[in-house]
DNA sequence: TCTGGGGTCCTAGGACCC
DNA sequence: TCTGGGGTCCTAGGACCC
C-alpha cells in the first residue's frame, strides 16, 4: 500500500502560519513577477479565481474582497517543506519527495497494522508538530493513493484509505477524468471524445486501445487505476536527471547583453547545484523564448544543446560555455521574454573521464569555484559574482508583494516573535 | 501593458556504426 | 543500370506533473 500526502493550498498555508489574521480571508499567492495565481485559499476558489488565471485578469475580482495578495516567498515554503518531510520520515523508511509539497510513503503490506487509524495519526500529528494542513489518501498503488488524497479532499475530508477493490469502485466511479493524475489537457479532450467522462469509464477501456492512443505512460496509468502497479518509490539520487535554471524577464529584451548576463547568472545557479550535490555535467542545453501569448510578436524558440569539455560543475566553465551558446542563437529583431540553462547527462564529480594529455588546470577553477560558494553563502547569494554576470541586473523579476522570511532572516524572527 | 519555474518521461527521426 | 539491414545513441519536441 502507498500513502499520498499534500499540504492543503500549501503556499496559502504557509503565509497564514505566521500570519493568523489570515484566516477566513481571500488569500492568493502570485508566481514568478507576480505574473499569475498559484495557490488559492479556500475562500478564493469560492469567489472564482482559477489556477493559473493572470493576475490582471483577476485583479479587480481580487481588490473587491479585500483579498491579501502575496508574492511567491520559496525560501519560506521551501522550509515549511523541509519541517513536513522531517516528520513524515518517522511513518515509512521509504518516503519519497515529489514536490515542495507532496510526498508518497511506502505503507508495505503490514497486515495488521490499521489502516485508518495510521492514517488519521500521521495527519493529526503534523497538524500538531508543524502547524500545516495535510490530506493523506491511500491506495494499492501510487496513482490511487493520488486519487484517494483528491476524493478526500471533495469529501472535504482529511485522509480516505481505498484497501478494499469495492472502495475502490465506489470512488473511481464518479471521479472526474480530468482530475486523475497524468490527465493534462490533450488527453482530456481526446477522451471526452471516446466519451470518458469519469475514471471508471477510463478503465474500462482496453488496454491495447489506451496503449495505443496514450502511449506506454497512458497504458501505466490504466494498470494502476486497476491496482497493478507500474510505478516505484524512487529517492531523490535517482531521480535527478536534470538541472535547470531559467525565468521570464519582467520586460521584452531585445539585446545581445542583457542575454547575457541572464544566461551567465542561470549558469551560475545550476553550476552551484551541480557542486551541492557532489556531481558534473555532460551537456548544457540554452535557450531563449519570445512571448507565446503575444500573437502580434513575431515568434523566436531557439535552443542549443553542448557538450561541456570533459564533464563540469565550476562556475566559470559553465558560464563560459552557455555565454557562447546563447551568441550562437541569439538574432536580433524579436522580442525575448526567457532564457534558462538546463544541464542533463549528470554523472557523479569522482567519475569524470580527463584526456590524458590535457593541460586543462580544473583544479584551479575548483578551488576558485569553492572559495565563491564560501564567500556567497556566508554574506548572501551573489556577492561574488563573474564579470559577465551583470551587477545591475534591470531584468529582474517583480516581487511587489513578498512577506517576510520568517524562517530564516533573524530581523523577521525578532519581528513576529 | 500585464500569463512561472523546475522538473519527468516518451517518441520520432537523424547521425552514425558495422 | 544497379545502391542493405540492423542496430545504437542522441536530440528536439510534446505530453504530463506541481
Amino acid at each position: 500500500m502507498f500513502a499520498h500526502v499534500d499540504i492543503n493550498n500549501c503556499y496559502v498555508s504557509c503565509e497564514r502560519l505566521f500570519n493568523p489574521a489570515l484566516e477566513g480571508r481571500v488569500v492568493v499567492v502570485l508566481s514568478n513577477n507576480d505574473g499569475c495565481v498559484i495557490a488559492r485559499s479556500i475562500e478564493a476558489k469560492a469567489i472564482g479565481i482559477k489556477m493559473a488565471d493572470a493576475e490582471f485578469m483577476v485583479r479587480q475580482n481580487l481588490k473587491e474582497n479585500n483579498a491579501a495578495i502575496f508574492s511567491s516567498n520559496y525560501a519560506l515554503y521551501a522550509d515549511m517543506s523541509a519541517r513536513l518531510m522531517n516528520n513524515l520520515a518517522r511513518y515509512t523508511y521509504t518516503l519519497m519527495v515529489y514536490s515542495i509539497d507532496e510526498a508518497f510513503m511506502a505503507l508495505g503490506n503490514i497486515s495488521d497494522l490499521d489502516l485508518e487509524k495510521h492514517t488519521a495519526a500521521i495527519s493529526e500529528n503534523v497538524m500538531r508538530h508543524t502547524g500545516l494542513p495535510i490530506t493523506v489518501g491511500v491506495g494499492p498503488t501510487m496513482a490511487l493513493a493520488k486519487l484517494a488524497n483528491k476524493a478526500a479532499k471533495k469529501q472535504k475530508r482529511n485522509f480516505l484509505v481505498l484497501d478494499t477493490d469495492e472502495k475502490v469502485d465506489a470512488t473511481v466511479r464518479d471521479f472526474p477524468i480530468e482530475d486523475v493524475w497524468g490527465v493534462g489537457h490533450q488527453y482530456y479532450h481526446k477522451l471526452t471524445e471516446f466519451g470518458v467522462k469519469t475514471a471508471h469509464d477510463f478503465r474500462e477501456l482496453k488496454a491495447d486501445f489506451v496503449r495505443q492512443h496514450m502511449t506506454v505512460q497512458g497504458w501505466r496509468l490504466h494498470q494502476e487505476l486497476w491496482g497493478k502497479p507500474c510505478n516505484i518509490i524512487k529517492d531523490v539520487a535517482e531521480r535527478s536527471k536534470g538541472i535547470e535554471s531559467s525565468q521570464s524577464f519582467n520586460s521584452y529584451q531585445t539585446e545581445l547583453e542583457p542575454l547575457e548576463e541572464a544566461v551567465a547568472m542561470h549558469a551560475a545557479t545550476v553550476a552551484l547545484k551541480l557542486r551541492q550535490q557532489q556531481s558534473m555535467a555532460l551537456t548544457l542545453t540554452i535557450y531563449l523564448r519570445t512571448n507565446k501569448h503575444n500573437v502580434k510578436h513575431d515568434q523566436h524558440y531557439p535552443s542549443i544543446t553542448v557538450k561541456v569539455p570533459f564533464a563540469a560543475n565550476t562556475t566559470y566553465q559553465l558560464t563560459r560555455v552557455a555565454v557562447q551558446a546563447i551568441r550562437a542563437i541569439y538574432q536580433p529583431g524579436y522580442n525575448y521574454l526567457k532564457t534558462g540553462v538546463r544541464a542533463t547527462g549528470i554523472i557523479p564529480a569522482g567519475e569524470v573521464q580527463y584526456h590524458m594529455f590535457s593541460v586543462y588546470e580544473h583544479s584551479k577553477e575548483q578551488k576558485l569555484s569553492e572559495l565563491m560558494d564560501g564567500l556567497n553563502s556566508r554574506y548572501g547569494r551573489g556577492t561574488v559574482r563573474l564579470g559577465a554576470d551583470s551587477f545591475e541586473r534591470k531584468w529582474i523579476m517583480k516581487q511587489e508583494f513578498l512577506s517576510h522570511q520568517y524562517t530564516t532572516d533573524w530581523k523577521d524572527i525578532i519581528v513576529t516573535q
